[in-house]
DNA sequence: ATCGCGCATATACCCAGACATAATATCAAT
DNA sequence: ATTGATATTATGTCTGGGTATATGCGCGAT
């Protein structure tokens, strides 16, 4: 109750967890109807309501119609990472970022991409390779294919003093994306960027845009040795 | 409107959508007012709200009371990665699950976990390692120490035919979790269990988790050479 | 110029009632 | 026994009214 004296959306929520989590509603209980809270709570069915289905978006409760509401058997937890721009996770960390752009050419789509890509393999790319530094020690090798069809202005940005994901996040607002996380050992471009042996482990970021099933972007973003991607829930 | 006529919370959020996409409203801009925007279309203040409130969620806007709504500049864009429990992971792949225990000893927490979950270093833990496979070629190698004072009744769990994780999930619901994800080159035990040589970069996830602020265990998760983990949004 | 206070305002949240929809249960006809 | 129509029921959502709360802004005192 913070209103005065109303029972919130959030009490109901919190009460239900309490409930779930000592173990008065163990997994797969059946719970009570959102008429039957709301006359518990005193409140109203829609607060009730509201409260039951944050818990379902969160998968802590299962939810159909007719059959009512279920305490979830196994709880799909899902972590948020999130995708943050290189340059504010090394301020994050107080470190002084500095970026350099590496490499910079036109040139026909690599066939694997294209593939990949679903472009034909005619299709012309611009390819970059920038470095992104934290207090001066490597941080970042990232590598970026850009769909100049999609993205034309390109062509014309200044990629030296701001990065291509700044930039593109700035002009291009993408609607899906996909990702992926491996562990590679480091091959000639990155032992030499990131001042690392070859072969060693090293995490590596891959992510593929589109902008309404239009290819945007593909990026492969590898970090520095020892780096560890955190997230918690 | 997939009701009779009546305008949906959908349908205003994803006009709203359209709107920032189309580049109608740039990044920054401050949209009309609920109040306003009901109005237009015709729909009460509190459906706008929803389908304001759900893209909110989503950080695709940006809502202050006495501001107004802002369609945001950096929209952090975040991806959610399901820790599924691993036997459905391989069976998703239409591959053969199976599961060995391969050591069980109760023992005095190591140093350096008892200062990450802040135990005292006399306390005891169970340690195991177990092995998962798909197809009967190796697919993750599992490490996981377990505070006993959290989960007294692991002292009884067979843990030969069923993996501690799913064990776990099923006994203690966990509220917290923080999760790692790094890269490193296998070490004597992944190189054997994984089949792999020795310093072969490999794909690790680290997870702690706690109940109401207890520790419950910690937990390395290694996965075989090659493996991605992906997602998308 | 700067600080503190009050007012206006936009969002946050609540309520009671209504209808829509999906899924189950029931029962009759084949 | 199987199928198909029908009733029931729990959730999903909308309405239009309300109060609560945070906060930007102006105004006055320092």
């Amino acid at each position: 109750m913070h209103q005065s004296g109303k029972t919130s959306f959030q009490d109901v929520r919190d009460e239900v967890i309490h409930r779930i989590q000592s173990g008065i509603w163990p997994q797969g209980t059946l719970l009570p109807t959102e008429v039957e809270l709301a006359e518990e709570f005193g409140c109203a069915r829609a607060t009730v309501n509201r409260a039951l289905r944050e818990l379902a978006e969160n998968g802590v409760v299962d939810r159909k119609r007719k059959s009512g509401t279920r305490v979830n058997t196994a709880p799909v937890k899902q972590a948020k990472i999130e995708i943050a721009i290189v340059r504010h996770s090394v301020e994050e960390q107080n470190a002084i970022y500095r970026y350099a752009l590496v490499h910079k050419e036109i040139t026909a789509i690599p066939p694997w991409l294209a593939a990949q890509l679903d472009l034909p393999i005619t299709h012309k790319v611009m390819y970059l390779k920038c470095m992104h530094y934290a207090d001066n020690r490597p941080y970042q090798f990232e590598e970026r294919w850009v769909n100049i069809d999609a993205v034309p202005t390109i062509l014309d940005a200044d990629l030296v003093e701001t990065g291509p994901n700044e930039w593109l996040l700035s002009v291009v607002p993408f609607t899906d994306a996909q990702i992926n996380f491996c562990a590679v050992g480091a091959d000639a471009d990155l032992s030499e960027f990131l001042s690392t042996p070859t072969g060693t482990p090293v995490f590596q970021l891959e992510r593929t845009t589109w902008l309404q099933n239009k290819p945007v972007t593909f990026v492969r973003m590898t970090y520095h040795p020892g780096y560890r991607m955190s997230t918690s829930y």
